[in-house]
DNA sequence: AATTGACGCAACCGCAATCGG
DNA sequence: GCCGATTGCGGTTGCGTCAAT
């Protein structure tokens, strides 16, 4: 029983392949196509699964493909298109012309992801983390916040502890504005006297954190993410070349494409499907029999972009839910 | 110089969707 | 419409490279 082998495990050859093997494959599929993939390793004459040729030649061999680095305009579609789509690889490769979702999901997870996380943005949700805190926060009531905030905060926890106590970049900025220190790496030396305590200074940054939270609770404009996020103070230390204006992303209005795109306000549940209001930028957008650029998605449904690039869900059981 | 760990990329795995007889 | 075969997709793993210790 189980499922049926896609071919002979016993005879195939796996891992990295060779020249040679490539040179045959591609010329194999100059002169007859890409019709059957189980067929094709026995007559081009390699000993490989058909699965495993397919993905050599989608994700290296076939001549339309780009193979440098990611351009900064391509990383912020890349990520404006996850704010909307969250791991759909394909859709978002779909609109970067010679890159596939491999490469794509690639550099998503190597690179883009560490450079939100550096710029103290979720790359789940696309939220701020202090956004995140706030929220977390609003949903306690006081007497739990200590006990309950270090579970709340386990899902990216350990991201931050890695930004703030590794790369040391990020959260001083948010310290500053709760009277606390200057430094992530300085205990704060003026906290809260009741809802949180001071336990050990190997955890000082998960008390910070935690401070943080009371904070918000008592004070929830605190942490408001749209009036008090700056960035002005905010170095990024590994990520000189990324030169992301977060500021004017949060402000509206021009400045990189990305400030159309990422969450504000605390209704955005990016990463979960495409049920909330987005725009995209312009850049992004093909178009239509009507003007629009539509996507196709797996379960059916289809994403359609119009001229004003205003994202469109259209399902079977839903056929046209404005986003906006 | 040797070791270790982080990183980046290619490739694999298994499930879901689609195709076609 | 059914069902097996094929293809597409996203998550995960393996491995080579390189910098830090």
């Amino acid at each position: 029983m189980g499922r049926i082998p896609c071919c002979e495990k016993d005879n195939v050859k796996r891992g990295q392949w060779t020249p040679e093997e490539d040179h045959k494959l591609s010329s194999y599929i100059a002169q007859h196509g890409t019709r059957n993939w189980r067929l094709i390793p026995k007559h081009a004459g390699l000993q490989r699964c058909g699965k495993s040729c397919r993905l050599r030649w989608t994700n290296y061999l076939r001549p339309d493909l780009k193979h440098g680095q990611f351009s900064e305009a391509e990383e912020q579609t890349i990520v404006t298109l996850h704010s909307v789509l969250g791991n759909r690889w394909s859709v978002i490769a779909a609109q970067l012309p010679g890159r596939t979702d491999n490469d794509v999901k690639n550099h998503w997870n190597t690179k883009l992801k560490k450079k939100l996380s550096g710029m103290g943005i979720d790359p789940v949700t696309h939220k701020p983390f202090s956004h995140l805190i706030s929220e977390i926060a609003n949903t306690l009531s006081p007497p739990q916040v200590p006990h309950l905030a270090e579970a709340a905060l386990g899902c990216f926890k350990d991201e931050m502890l890695h930004l703030l106590t590794k790369k040391r970049i990020g959260f001083q900025f948010q310290f500053q504005q709760f009277g606390m220190a200057s430094t992530a790496t300085t205990a704060p030396n003026n906290g809260p006297s009741t809802s949180v305590k001071h336990e050990d200074n190997k955890d000082e940054t998960i008390e910070k954190i935690k401070y943080g939270l009371s904070r918000a609770i008592k004070e929830p404009d605190m942490l408001n993410p749209i009036k008090n996020w700056d960035t002005t103070n905010f170095p990024v230390s590994d990520n000189r070349e990324f030169n992301y204006n977060f500021a004017s992303l949060l402000n509206e209005g021009e400045g990189s494409p990305w400030n159309q795109s990422l969450c504000s306000g605390s209704t955005c549940t990016a990463g979960g499907g495409l049920q909330q209001h987005k725009r995209i930028s312009n850049e992004n957008c093909g178009e239509n029999s009507e003007g629009g650029k539509e996507i196709v998605t797996r379960n059916g449904s289809t994403t359609v972009f119009n001229s004003d690039c205003v994202l469109w869900d259209i399902s079977s059981d839903d056929l046209m839910n404005p986003m906006v």
